[in-house]
DNA sequence: TGAGAAATTCCATTATGTGGAACTGTATTT
DNA sequence: AAATACAGTTCCACATAATGGAATTTCTCA
């Protein structure tokens, strides 16, 4: 017998046993284009047919994830109920919400409040330019922190050490000419935004999207995130965005007031 | 030795195994009112106290629960990644959308979509008659079907075997004095529903809320759900209520009609 | 500073998940 | 209609990974 060694995943994932692979398969599902086949789900997630098998069934035995009669899969209604939950009491938000709408009274450009997991910015919140839109299609998403306006200005009050061990997992994606694309940039980049005390993002992540955001974190930095201000580059001049910048400052620096007044200095 | 007979868990759950009690927790931790110690957490799971710890361990590891550095469990922010794209993929409600609109336009009302998942109506999504309430609380949240015009619309267009089943599991309670409180009285109802081809909700879950409901599903019924207009009792009255009914009759067959042209008739 | 409560770690035991292979059902082709 | 290929499901000997009682450490607040 020889066990050797059990490949070991690529990304820096711990061992969560059974439940870290039943949730990568969630994953699978949950963030696909469109509902998968077994097949499908077989080959992106590397696992045997027998137990690829039984992992889905338990996950629709759950509710996590929907079985349509054409045998695809697609997310379940109890992730919506789950997160409805979570997004409704979410402490960071809640206390944030009313400063964006202010935010956006005086700006009159869409509003966004995210916050750092890991290498990514997931936006809590926003408030959009146009009429209600209700769960924005962008609320719960992922972008990488590098390229935007709240990642940056998230990354910028993060401990030398951890900004660190964040950049050096960054895998550097050019989606326009004025991305960052390498660590040394970044980090000159956020010295800039440390000093200053927000960040910009000039067409960094999607082209003709320009924005001002200032940093917004938990007296002990255990949570990190941002808010900022955007809108259409032909509309907002870099003037406009660093006119805007002290109104942005001023917004995040309330919403610290609050957080403290309302979960104790501790934290 | 004597394993006897492993308990069994009381409400119909078949056995998902590690993952089904993993859920659990999540469950308990995501629909909590607010974050919960580990001591609470043990209490309400009934889980050993070593076994409860390693599934909250790999919890926060996998980022669907997030541990603060009080030592309080809450939601983990990947369970609003996962909701999004299911939110926004889901067809049902993206097929719905322009014609919640379009009711919420000519009634001025708050208009809802939902669908039956058990005995629950999920609701979807919501136009709401005030201004910009983004993802409002509702959406994701859950509410007995016998009490909710929706439901009551839901519950109406399943086979009788279907219904049978669904009402049997019911476990009645008097939110208000008018709500249904046996199963008796819910069958007789819905059959009036079935023939009017609408349902009220007359203050029977909320005092002061009433709403007109229609029907929405799927050709194959494998997906059965309901769309309502609502309001305060004082401003809407029940005529008014039937006034409506015509036309949010009318935009439910709209909704089924591009359902069966973007999903194909088979479903 | 100490007592008590809460959280965390440990580890022998065994229940549970694993995965290769066989099987069944359903399209597609000749 | 028979043959072929492909997708989905079931099975079961085996080993890994979950279990849970108890010991240990860490917090909390008199």
């Amino acid at each position: 017998m020889m066990p050797v060694e059990k490949e070991r995943r690529s990304s820096g994932r711990q061992d969560t046993g059974t439940l870290g692979k039943a949730v990568s398969v969630l994953e699978l599902v949950a963030l696909a284009e469109s509902p998968l086949r077994f097949t499908d789900i077989l080959a992106a997630s590397g696992q045997p047919r027998g137990t690829l098998h039984r992992q889905l069934s338990h996950l629709v035995e759950e509710g996590l994830v929907d079985l349509r009669p054409d045998h695809r899969y697609e997310p379940g209604l109890r992730l919506l109920r789950f997160a409805s939950n979570s997004w409704a009491r979410n402490q960071f938000r809640s206390v944030a919400e009313p400063h964006l709408r202010a935010l956006h009274e005086h700006t009159g450009e869409t509003v966004h409040l995210g916050i750092l997991r890991g290498r990514e910015i997931i936006y809590l919140d926003k408030v959009e330019s146009r009429q209600a839109v209700r769960m924005s299609s962008q609320i719960g998403n992922a972008s990488p922190a590098y390229c935007t306006g709240v990642g940056k200005a998230a990354l910028s009050v993060l401990s030398d050490e951890r900004l660190k061990e964040i950049v050096s997992g960054i895998d550097f994606h050019r989606f326009t000419p004025s991305t960052i694309a390498d660590a040394r940039t970044l980090v000159e980049e956020l010295q800039e935004v440390r000093s200053r005390g927000f960040a910009f993002d000039r067409e960094e992540h999607e082209a003709g999207i320009c924005c001002v955001a200032a940093p917004v974190f938990s007296a002990d930095r255990s949570l990190v995130g941002g808010i900022s201000t955007t809108g259409p580059a032909y509309r907002v001049t870099p003037e406009q965005l660093a006119g805007w910048a002290p109104l942005v400052g001023r917004t995040a620096a309330a919403i610290m007031e609050d957080m403290r007044a309302r979960l104790g200095p501790q934290r």
